[in-house]
DNA sequence: CTATTATTCGACCGTTCGTTCGAATAATCG
DNA sequence: CGATTATTCGAACGAACGGTCGAATAATAG
């Protein structure tokens, strides 16, 4: 077993794998919620036996935190463009927020995963996670952004720490309350975020 | 064992044991998080044995819902004058929400604990818990006013519901994100409050 | 083909944790 | 004082669950 093509497609097809795990993880966590998650189901779910998830991955919290680094890729990589738009800081923090919702909408089962976690997550030991830095780079692109638009005078003139609490709860709110029925659009967005910048 | 006085202490005691139990699961609460919280350790905490914890609740389940009882029933009181205080939509809800920030700051951990919970008990069975009549209660207060606020030409003229979730989502972002450290302040609520409302 | 390696899986293991048991102690009554 | 009832508690129980084992099967190599 040498065949450099055959070991491509061998690790191609263990990707393939790893991806039906957690597309079922996704699924189980989507019905169960984040403690109703367990490994017996996820495995039922993705059509694996349990020992085969262990084949894949080391651990439970490997594959959360594998779901939670792709997560935040994807979004990461939508992000990435608009947050380097040029256009005022005011308009790029609202295309942000924007952007977010939309990609949201593309999978919210999974972004659902992605924003509840992380506060599930607080008590544990999980600190120097992978994901985590894709976490810090946004808020530092929106405190940043924060921070000059308020010495542009197109924000508020009020503590910036504040200003990401509001607009973070104010998103969260929009994006994630409520039953998936009733999902925001990015003019509703805009036209809060609009109304509380000033 | 028939003595009126007697039963009438016995009574008492047993509902400041009740309370003492109460106090040892929001302190582990506050330490470990909602599903650290064991109860060996609220026994340990509150001074009794395992045992005797069965003895004064049924469940640790039963210890929650006290718990979140006691906690939006003490809110609701304190909010029921304001609800009703005659003044316009706006500045009421602005009250009240200034009040809730206030009450929250009386006892964090409780409070915490009760905006907390209720997301990750979403996915069990727990519907019909006596607490949620005051939570439902609150809410259609919170409600009425933003319908009247919208119709008086107060508040933006946008779905009721989604102003709900907007200013619901900003109140706990500037309440419970961040460390306890930075709490937020009346005035800083009413600032932002006033802005998103125009 | 045989030998070797990769993959799959249900049964099982060890731990954790909510809950209960049964005995021991304290309080109350007549 | 017994006798009865209330209270306390650690030990033990049993279910749930993450993780592992060892055997079975499939894939590949020579």
């Amino acid at each position: 077993m040498e065949n450099t093509a055959t070991t491509d497609r061998k690790s191609a097809e263990r990707a393939a794998r790893q991806k039906l795990i957690l597309q079922g993880a996704l699924a189980v966590f989507k019905e169960k919620g984040l403690e109703g998650a367990k490994i017996d189901e996820i495995a039922r779910v993705s059509g694996f036996g349990k020992a085969t998830l262990y084949y894949y991955f080391t651990s439970k919290e490997e594959i959360f935190n594998a779901l939670l680094l792709h997560g935040w890729l994807s979004l990461w990589r939508e992000l990435e463009e608009t947050a380097v738009g040029g256009d005022s800081p005011k308009r790029t923090f609202i295309s942000m927020l924007k952007k977010i919702a939309e990609t949201v909408n593309t999978d919210r089962p999974l972004y659902e995963f992605l924003f509840q976690a992380p506060k599930a997550f607080t008590h544990e030991e999980n600190q120097k996670a992978e994901w985590k830095a894709y976490q810090n780079r946004l808020y530092k692109v929106l405190m940043e952004l924060i921070e000059q638009g308020i010495a542009e005078r197109e924000f508020p003139q009020m503590e910036p720490r504040l200003i990401l609490k509001a607009m973070g709860g104010l998103f969260h709110g929009l994006v994630f309350w409520g039953s998936d029925r009733d999902s925001i659009t990015e003019n509703e967005i805009e036209e809060m975020l609009g109304n509380l910048l000033g």
